[in-house]
DNA sequence: GCAAAAGTGTTCTAGGTACACCCATGT
DNA sequence: ACATGGGTGTACCTAGAACACTTTTGC
């Protein structure tokens, strides 16, 4: 058995999943990125991901790499875009097909043995320079995700079981970078139609108890408006 | 050199791009499809599509089968999604990049040493059936395309290079599929601002000549509303 | 009682929809 | 003159935007 056993009559490029995980930490939306223990970009910022296996779904791959990376399993996952320049590797044709993905805030454990110096959320406003054309797929992530916050209840996905109106709407201000109005806020998300009112409230400071909601149908994301 | 030169350490799947190439025809939306010469599927009907080359761009390649299928070059392309389930070929892994692109109405030529048998426009809403998952594109691209009627100037891309407005308003409601208001139409239009008056008129039959229009930016598809 | 976030309706405006008649031509 | 598709404007209605005060708590 020699090192190049897969034989094939015409040249096969290799195929990669990277994922976008995006969640909100510290009033920022941020992306999580891993640092790359070998060449090329060695020690370089990079998104998680890696080759397809030969009898693996790509979605399959793209929740592996999620779970590899993060041990987070049953969050919201998008295929994003296929990127395939012939030179975005230097070692050989490497096509890879981009997720995205939201984790909700209270899930971002990293948990287990992840280094801490191998693995980090950034905010996505501030990135370091990253490996490869990690740049350009985070970009239309982004740009994925702020269109669909216009026309579907994607950022529920963001939320944990149970938060309050003001907590999703600060999530909506960060994707949508500004401010929104209150009672317009409330009235849209109302029109959704997909929360439902707990009955418990969260008493978290000296004022009113904001009232929990949680969501009829975790994990769908409907298309709205 | 024997017959499988071409080999890895690790296993690499096949990866292709089909394309949907949509026109107008006979008031119908239509899609092209080939009649494949070979297993599996032989005789059926498909996409037309081919495998990557290896230092081919993912876009270049469906050019590249658009123009071998159909003579036919500089038409608006766009990356579909990208289709992996394992089984999706039955002899091999094969990973493909789909596309959909738009011809207009008057280069529909197919044309030199194109075989009738082997090759034909087919009304979206009656297809035959379809080798491998060429139904699913199919059907993806058909709801990418009517989703971006709505909020892009994708519609256009279907015009010869001068147009009437009433061809046009056809074109949209075919898509569509229904009957739109003709004033309401024109307004719409307008405000878009991508047309020009050509000064020109088209006669057509024993009633007032139309008014021919040209794109401003042909090929150059806006976001709108 | 005061600070701080939660909660709540109404008015205004703009964009979308519905709708009907005259115009220019060929026969 | 009549049949055929080309071309045009207004009234209505609904959805989104702007906007301010009362409530409930902790200190």
């Amino acid at each position: 058995m020699h090192q190049f056993q897969y034989q094939y009559e015409y040249p096969h490029p290799a195929v990669s999943t990277d994922i976008v995980i995006f969640t909100i930490q510290d009033e920022q939306l941020k992306v999580l990125l891993i640092r790359r223990l070998s060449e090329p970009f060695k020690d370089g910022w990079a998104l998680p991901g890696g080759f397809v296996g030969i009898d693996e779904d790509l979605e399959q791959a793209a929740l592996r790499e999620l779970q590899e990376e993060t041990g987070i399993t049953g969050v919201y996952l998008e295929q994003l875009y296929t990127f395939g320049r012939p030179e975005r590797d230097p070692r050989e044709r490497v096509i890879t097909v981009a997720y995205y993905s939201l984790v909700p805030i209270d899930r971002l454990s990293l948990g287990a043995g992840s280094d801490a110096r191998a693995l980090g959320w950034f905010d996505c406003e501030a990135l370091p320079e990253l490996a490869f054309d990690h740049q350009k797929i985070v970009s239309k992530a982004k740009q994925r995700l702020t269109a669909k916050l216009d026309y579907s209840t994607i950022a529920l996905q963001f939320m944990p079981s149970k938060f309050t109106l003001s907590e999703l709407q600060r999530v909506y201000e960060i994707i949508h970078g500004g401010p929104l109005d209150k009672r317009n806020f409330r009235k849209r998300i109302q029109a959704y139609d997909c929360m439902e009112d707990t009955g418990e409230v969260r008493r978290n400071g000296s004022h009113r108890p904001a009232r929990l909601y949680t969501l009829k149908s975790p994990g769908q994301v409907e298309i709205v408006k």
